[in-house]
DNA sequence: CTGAAAGCGCTTACAG
DNA sequence: CTGAAAGCGCTTACAG
């Protein structure tokens, strides 16, 4: 390995010089000694090392991802897209990307303060440990789709609820009267139950109901099928809480002999590349993955650089894309 | 920040006593001060700063994981459930995961050196730099579908030739004689040769034949679309690099008013859980991305322990998955 | 079983 | 413009 030393040893300088032209300080060595040193660097192919650098420097230029969840989290296209978004621009602004993959709250704080993160971004919930958290980590943390009630907080959300309203209003207008709510049992979280709220008050506001039987989040796909089959109410019109969700149930609903959108409507929420392709294509909300990506790290560079600005909560739009997974009831056969 | 010296001056001992408890190495301490220091450790809530560590033993707990691509690359299924699989691995052997997406060889380098990896995976194609990357970086290097001609090599693959030939066969028995490859222009590599390679000698070993005007890399899907369906001899069967590319393919063609399989039979590669979900379910080649992903660690970490074993090239084998995207010709209607 | 010393590779803060 | 000294928080290697 060479070092700052082996540098300034066949430069003829001390390490102090060597040091300032690594960090391009130039305005503080001699234009002859920039040379040459830079030349020595380029010929014996010097990298700082970053951990003496960061021990010395209380910098560690170390961003960490934090996802909740242990399991295949990156299966989800939606933890995937974002975590991509994410390194990208991490890598972009000269910093370095670790990943964690976490369930326990207590890990965070040890993986954060192991490596002296200068900053971190949360993918999933942490609500109910936001404040240990920043109890404990007192850097830039951005957390994403949040609804904890901490006064201050660095959040990129969506407008989930507006997401539900958008999805019953849809229904409605194409003539369905009777619905349900379908989620995974795992991600029962304030995000799936603003989505559910916004669903369930448009509902009620036209003068519908969304009863507590027809809100389902079984363990099993299985069971869901099932008992949406056999309702005493039969559903017209099903609102899944994602994408991935809404693309399986319509497949095992094809698959036991049942028409889409004839005899269940389905309309997802993301807007994956993938809701294009299946067939019938899927009629969803959209949120822009990529918007949220850059907002998080754009502002967790903001609060790097100037520790005193307000913490802010960001909430971008959603959007109903109409595809072809809801019937217009209205010129279909009654 | 808690320290070392904290805790010894609480407990009332050198900061080398505290260093071997958090190490564990109990046979070097006494029972009373293992308990004492414990307990002190938990109330303060001390974390070993890893630059210390690191800088001091030459150890740093770090595996870089290394992507080829800059923009987007978790946007491709196989690399984000990869990823996923290796970084949950290697949190579970107690080891830190850093991610970085690199385009040019020089910077793995860079990465590798500046933190002082222990260890590194790569996913995509590092083939012509393999000799200067191993040159420069003693620590065990997993590569991933390879096919590099270096002979000591640690890599992980999958049978693309196999995957070429049993489409190849799987069109011919189904009474197929007009084929077509198609792949994104950007994935020009080894890897994709050897699937076409396998796919062709096979049809050839029939007494059949595929023209090169019939190997499609255009730059755009509407391009290939554009060829396919003008080609001089009317092609049925296309075999698609991977299942992203088929379920595009298919999406496009669908929306020209082309029947699949009647008009045009596609088969994919990678087994993607979206392969199941399109319409037809696609058929295509599968390969264990899980397993993949844990030979990778595994095989690292037995380097990481026993430098002197020899290098690997693990092959994995792969396999057709039938579904709904080729038709019978031998049944269908002449 | 315990600890004092030296050092990992760098930067900060200062003196000149 | 340059450099000697001290220190970041830990571990290694040694002495007792």
């Amino acid at each position: 390995m060479i070092t700052l030393k082996d540098i300034a040893k066949e430069a003829g300088v001390s390490v102090m010089t060597v040091s300032r032209v690594v960090n391009m300080r130039y305005s503080e060595v001699s234009e002859e000694n920039i040379e040459k040193i830079n030349s020595i660097i380029n010929r014996l192919g010097y990298v700082p090392n970053s951990s003496a650098r960061s021990l010395s420097s209380k910098s560690s230029k170390i961003i960490s991802i934090i996802i909740q969840g242990e399991n295949n989290v990156l299966e989800t296209p939606y933890n995937a897209t974002m975590l991509g978004y994410i390194v990208q621009h991490v890598q972009e602004c000269g910093f370095n990307a670790m990943v964690h993959f976490i369930n326990e709250y207590s890990d965070v704080t040890k993986h954060l303060q192991s490596w002296n993160a200068e900053g971190a971004i949360f993918l999933g919930t942490f609500d109910k440990n936001i404040l240990q958290i920043q109890e404990n980590n007192k850097i830039p943390l951005v957390f994403t789709d949040s609804y904890s009630s901490v006064r201050q907080l660095i959040n990129i959300g969506i407008d989930d609820y507006k997401g539900g309203v958008l999805a019953a209003r849809h229904f409605i207008e194409n003539g369905h009267r009777e619905f349900a709510f379908v989620t995974l049992h795992t991600s029962v979280s304030q995000l799936i139950q603003q989505r559910l709220r916004g669903f369930k008050d448009t509902i009620e506001n036209a003068g519908l109901s969304l009863s507590e039987e027809h809100i389902l989040e079984p363990f099993q796909m299985e069971e869901t099928i099932q008992r949406l089959t056999t309702l005493k109410k039969p559903v017209t019109a099903i609102f899944a809480a994602a994408d991935n969700t809404a693309i399986e149930l319509m497949d095992q609903l094809k698959k036991k002999g049942y028409r889409i959108p004839e005899d269940f409507s389905i309309i997802g929420f993301d807007n994956l590349p993938m809701s294009r392709y299946v067939s019938p294509q899927l009629t969803t909300i959209s949120q822009d993955i990529m918007k949220k990506a850059h907002y998080a790290i754009d502002i967790l560079f903001q609060h790097l650089n100037d520790p005193a600005l307000p913490t802010q909560n960001i909430i971008l739009d959603v959007e109903l894309i109409k595809r072809e997974s809801v019937l217009d009831r209205n010129t279909f056969a009654k």
